[in-house]
DNA sequence: TTCTATTGTCTCCAATAATTACAATAATTC
DNA sequence: GAATTATTGTAATTATTGGAGACAATAGAA
């Protein structure tokens, strides 16, 4: 797994130059909003998954084909929130810290030491699902709860804030809950999933009522847990197809 | 104004390669909402301003450079709100027409012929206060009525349709308004702005209701136009620190 | 059979927003 | 100068939405 390092490394003819992208990935383990982050080698830095952008491939693809190297996984929810364009948000000297500690030599107009810009991505994925997987330069890539991550390094931090403000604003107009459950679940779960990313409680009934009302919901069997209380429905999100179906009397 | 358009031309080593930026100029002249498109010298083709980002330059620094040479205009209201990437974006073909029409020798690699990731803004600026000034590839730079547009070259068209999205879903969020009015204006004229941006009319006495609402509006003086009827009033926003100043009681 | 911990739904109430109504008023007309 | 006209500002009325509590239903345990 250490040997052909040189030979996985990004090589500069086939990228573009200082353009890169960061994905901030959502995940929901029942309890706590969590995102994955990775560890560079024997360095102690923290970081977002990302990549860079084949000279010849959409910025999307390119972002789909770092998902599913972390992941495992197809066909994930991705949305694009901000490009970060700072002149000051690159540092060579990390860089330069992450590259030496994995044992590449680099010299001083290596591309990876560059100035960068940062498209950033959300992504939400099915906590269950999910395979994580490190890149070539990082020895472990981890789920950490939003409200305790470690010091990340540049603006990652920044980056994060700003994916979680996006999503708190979309989280009435986008099935956000939709890409972060199994696909049944009860109302207790999505109601867990809605409090965890805004970071407060909200009412039962009020809620209930607010997403029965959305028509997005389908109700099936109950979920008989083995707890001494009623059992709850299970329910799972509607096609966008059958929206509205119930309704539809005569046309 | 013809003679020096080669060194007045963008260098390759000055600029970032394959990363520019465009904006969506928006204005307000009192009864549609218009933006700023250029035309390109002895093309016909039409296009949003933009340009490219210094390598060591801030890509909003970049942007405010434009803004600042296309409106003579300072500290003007900017808001990036997507970044497009798609590989089949760029059009070489027509960029070659662009340069060719300006005397412009180009060789099949000349830096600008190659794929743009372009990061997209919008502006809002006071309509009355602008001296809109073309570039140096184009010989005119004019107001449009967001219907009345002409077509557009590559994916501008889609740029701004996404810029007026996005305006529309921030027009209760951000003080839209302030930046398209001048210093005073009538809840009339308030009520215009919304309207050409939302697409359609809205309801005289709630808007005025809510507006007054909100706690952002000082009212000042009524304008007398010469009109047989009641006299408006005239309003200004208020600085954000005079917010809810006539509510604190104790303190 | 009783008890407990939920879940699903209903009612009541407050806040917000839509709609209508109407008085105020700046200039014009007679 | 009184009646007229075209607004503007606001109040009153009605409808819609959302919050909070009440309560019946119920799956299992005691």
């Amino acid at each position: 797994m250490a040997n052909n390092k040189e030979q996985r490394l990004p090589s500069h003819e086939e990228y573009l130059p200082h353009l890169a992208y960061d994905l901030v990935i959502f995940g929901f383990n029942g309890k706590q909003l969590k995102i994955l982050i990775l560890e560079y080698n024997n360095t102690g830095f923290f970081a977002l998954p990302g990549g860079f952008v084949k000279r010849n491939e959409d910025v999307e693809e390119a972002v789909k084909r770092c998902l599913r190297e972390r992941t495992g996984l197809d066909n994930i929810y991705l949305e694009q929130f901000f490009t970060f364009g700072s002149a000051s948000r690159s540092r060579p000297d990390i860089m330069r810290t992450i590259l030496e500690a994995n044992d590449l030599q680099t010299d001083e107009n290596y591309w990876m030491l560059n100035r960068f810009i940062s498209i950033a991505h959300y992504a939400l994925i099915n906590f269950d699902e999910v395979h994580p997987t490190p890149d070539e330069l990082s020895d472990s890539i981890n789920w950490y709860a939003i409200n305790e991550l470690p010091t990340l390094m540049m603006d990652h931090q920044e980056i994060t804030d700003k994916a979680l403000e996006v999503l708190r604003e979309n989280l009435d107009k986008k099935l956000i809950g939709m890409n972060l459950l199994p696909e049944r679940f009860t109302m207790k779960d999505l109601q867990e999933v809605y409090e965890a990313i805004l970071g407060k409680k909200v009412r039962r009934t009020t809620f209930q009522r607010k997403m029965l009302s959305k028509d997005f919901l389908t109700r099936h069997e109950k979920l008989f847990t083995g707890a001494a209380h009623k059992a709850p429905y299970l329910y799972s999100f509607k096609s966008q197809d059958d929206k509205g179906s119930q309704n539809k009397k005569a046309s």
